[in-house]
DNA sequence: CGCAGTTTTGATTTCTGTCAACGTCTGTGG
DNA sequence: CCACAGACGTTGACAGAAATCAAAACTGCG
């Protein structure tokens, strides 16, 4: 049975009008989640395991945020590392008129924040997009798994390398491509990382991003999002029906995404 | 005295039209170098030091590339980390029809590619702009260093967070800024940077970027930042000449940098 | 049903890129 | 020392991409 998690695992500072965090009732199959290949999360190790010792593993089941909440702030002091379980969310910085930057989307098996390996506090908000489940380790016994031996552990050494690509990737796109390339490449992106964790289905997959969305992470407005998405459509490059999206005219549409 | 220094540190793959690398001459001041406060490097350790044994440091002394030279690119391999200890150069992406996009400029005491620490190949290409020297470190001893003891060693944290806020604030400059902001951004970030290591003269800074530079680095074409910067000028904000900087309404430049 | 959030569409404006010409500066070789 | 070639910076005319503005249709939800 799973017992009242205290919401303040997610954040210290909270106004009392969010009410983000509530206790989990899904079953816990995390399987994309690197915690599970590393053999570190206790929901994975037998109840004896020293894992259970070296990793305290808050709660005894996961969290659930509802969709479209704020997960946590750059204010906020967290003490736990999160990764994500269940649901998209987005972490994104948001400039003083208004305008945002979605830095990544996190899917299931993403760390929430890398930036809580190594303090309590991040430098951007992390928003749901859909209902989100995740779950909370200890920031000391992580380390202890990650920071030993003498050199970098391999889940340690592919997070950071895969951050950085990605973070290059992303200024590259956002610099110097134009708006089609930039929703092509984003939607090619998604589906690749969906599709290692077996989340596909063929050339589609479940696509709740808004075009706000869309916009946010492309640097662009919703309304020319409308317009080249539109666009691909007409062209019969793509499908976008109900919160899923299929790749109609893979070819083509990896060429838009690609050249230059 | 310095003795010949194997050009095989640098990349294993080479084309013989590009001697890229030579001994240098130079005196081992590095200051602002991070293996200098970790008390690491050998240069700064006392002959008995432990240290010694644990760090492999490369070389007699440190190496010296020309400007305008790339000091490695994608596929080198590269079992070394190396750290700029003079001179400023760039780490940069090329896309296939031949735009590139700054991925950050490295200055002295910075690491030249945080992932060589993991593996021996990066993801973006390094060219010098000014001479450079920079020293090389053992991959394997520097891990003795940053990841034992079963939490982060502060210097990692460190060079962690700062990246992740740097190309976070790189993907936002970039999808979300107007052109006079990236650039109003980009020299008060090097004017900071600078400034941190002792190497500003007031609101005066050495500035060897070439427009194009500039260009490269805020996803502008070389025409638009001289438009910009001829603007700067011309509103008494800024003073460039003889490849030195200045700020000269310092309250107003900012107001530019960061409104929104 | 009504409302708020989303998407579409068209007209217009703004920003930045492209093209081209020209002047300056720098380094090189005769 | 001079001539020259390249790289660099400036300027103006123009083109193109995306933003802005505005209105309307659509969606889902309480």
């Amino acid at each position: 049975m799973p017992t009242q998690v205290t919401t303040q695992v997610i954040g210290r500072e909270r106004d009392a009008s969010r009410e983000s965090v509530e206790t989990a009732r899904q079953p816990s199959t995390c399987s994309p989640c690197p915690m599970a290949l590393l053999d570190v999360c206790v929901a994975h190790a037998p109840p004896q395991s020293p894992v259970k010792k070296s990793i305290g593993y808050v709660g005894q089941d996961t969290q659930t945020v509802p969709r479209r909440r704020v997960i946590c702030r750059e204010q906020d002091l967290i003490d736990h590392v999160l990764f994500m379980c269940e649901g998209w969310a987005a972490s994104l910085l948001t400039l003083s008129d208004g305008n945002r930057q979605i830095l990544s989307f996190l899917l299931p098996g993403d760390i929430v924040s890398s930036m809580l390996l190594f303090q309590p506090r991040q430098n951007c908000v992390v928003e749901s997009i859909t209902d989100v489940r995740f779950r909370a380790f200890d920031r000391a016994g992580l380390g202890q798994c990650l920071f030993s031996g003498g050199k970098a552990s391999p889940a340690l050494s592919s997070l950071w390398i895969e951050e950085k690509e990605r973070s290059d990737r992303l200024a590259v796109d956002l610099g110097r491509r134009t708006a089609e390339e930039r929703i092509a490449r984003l939607i090619l992106n998604l589906m690749g990382r969906l599709a290692r964790r077996g989340m596909t289905q063929g050339r589609a997959m479940e696509f709740p991003l808004r075009q706000h969305h869309i916009a946010d992470a492309t640097g662009l407005t919703p309304v020319h999002v409308s317009k080249v998405l539109t666009d691909f459509r007409r062209r019969g490059l793509v499908q976008i029906s109900d919160r899923s999206l299929e790749i109609i005219d893979e070819s083509a549409f990896r060429r838009i995404a690609d050249i230059r």
